[in-house]
DNA sequence: TTTTTACTTTAAAATGGTTCTAAACTACTT
DNA sequence: AAGTAGTTTAGAACCATTTTAAAGTAAAAA
């Protein structure tokens, strides 16, 4: 359970919930996921937890950089558990998201950041529309 | 009044509260609004209208290609009046968006669409943090 | 250890943006 | 002028998320 271990190096106090969780989360596999999505999978590890921690836990996992907030069209937060600065692909239709490698993707030319504020990551996101 | 047209061109019936909206939001100025923002503008210019009503109008107004819906990173929905393809700033902290022009971004390599897909639309979003 | 302290979890209530309902209304067609 | 199909509305409902406040737990202090 080197979670514990991971929670404790990210600041965050490893309790049984927040172990569940990076039990879940955190096995190097990639995935997107929302609240419930996630409330689901904690249940089927045979698990229970209320659906305030899991948000909590969301929060204190993000804050803490061990997983990130994506950007979203519809009205449900999604998270990504790559940390690793990518891309998306967003099928309109269902909402779902597919990654895409940074090095896929080659940007050139940026337009000069606002006076006062410094450039703290470029999302490209490709939208996809069924080819009928 | 030839917004009147306007709304009979994009196929919607030109109703008294359309053509409220219409004379809000097509005047040649571009901006990011919320259905909140755009009750108050309705109110400001002396009209009243139910916000299930100002609802409606921007589902139709977007699906009529008058509008567009915007990426968010917050839980309400923001829209454009910029037809014209372009990218964003999002400031982090507030959730406000400022529109970068398209010839300001070149993105030189794109990856392979998925099959069965086309691409549909590309958002860049740059988000930017205050330097301290 | 035991005690203390600060943090965490929880069910349930509250919140806030958005959509639905169903009745009244209005633009357009006949 | 009458019919009909689409629209507006207040209010209720909905649903994701946050708050509340009380009970529980991990870590620190004694």
């Amino acid at each position: 359970m080197d979670n514990k271990i991971k929670l404790r190096n990210a600041g965050l106090r490893p309790t049984k919930q927040r172990i569940i969780i990076a039990d879940i989360l955190l096995n190097g596999f990639n995935r997107h996921f929302t609240a419930e999505n996630l409330q689901n999978e904690i249940s089927i590890s045979g698990n229970k937890m209320s659906i305030a921690t899991v948000y909590n836990c969301l929060k204190k996992f993000k804050n803490a950089g061990l997983i990130k907030q994506v950007e979203s069209y519809t009205d449900t937060a999604i998270f990504d558990t790559n940390n690793i600065s990518h891309h998306h692909f967003l099928n309109e239709e269902t909402g779902e998201l597919i990654d895409i490698n940074n090095n896929e993707i080659n940007l050139v030319k940026l337009p000069d950041i606002p006076k006062g504020f410094i450039n703290s990551g470029v999302d490209v996101i490709i939208k996809l529309k069924k080819n009928n």
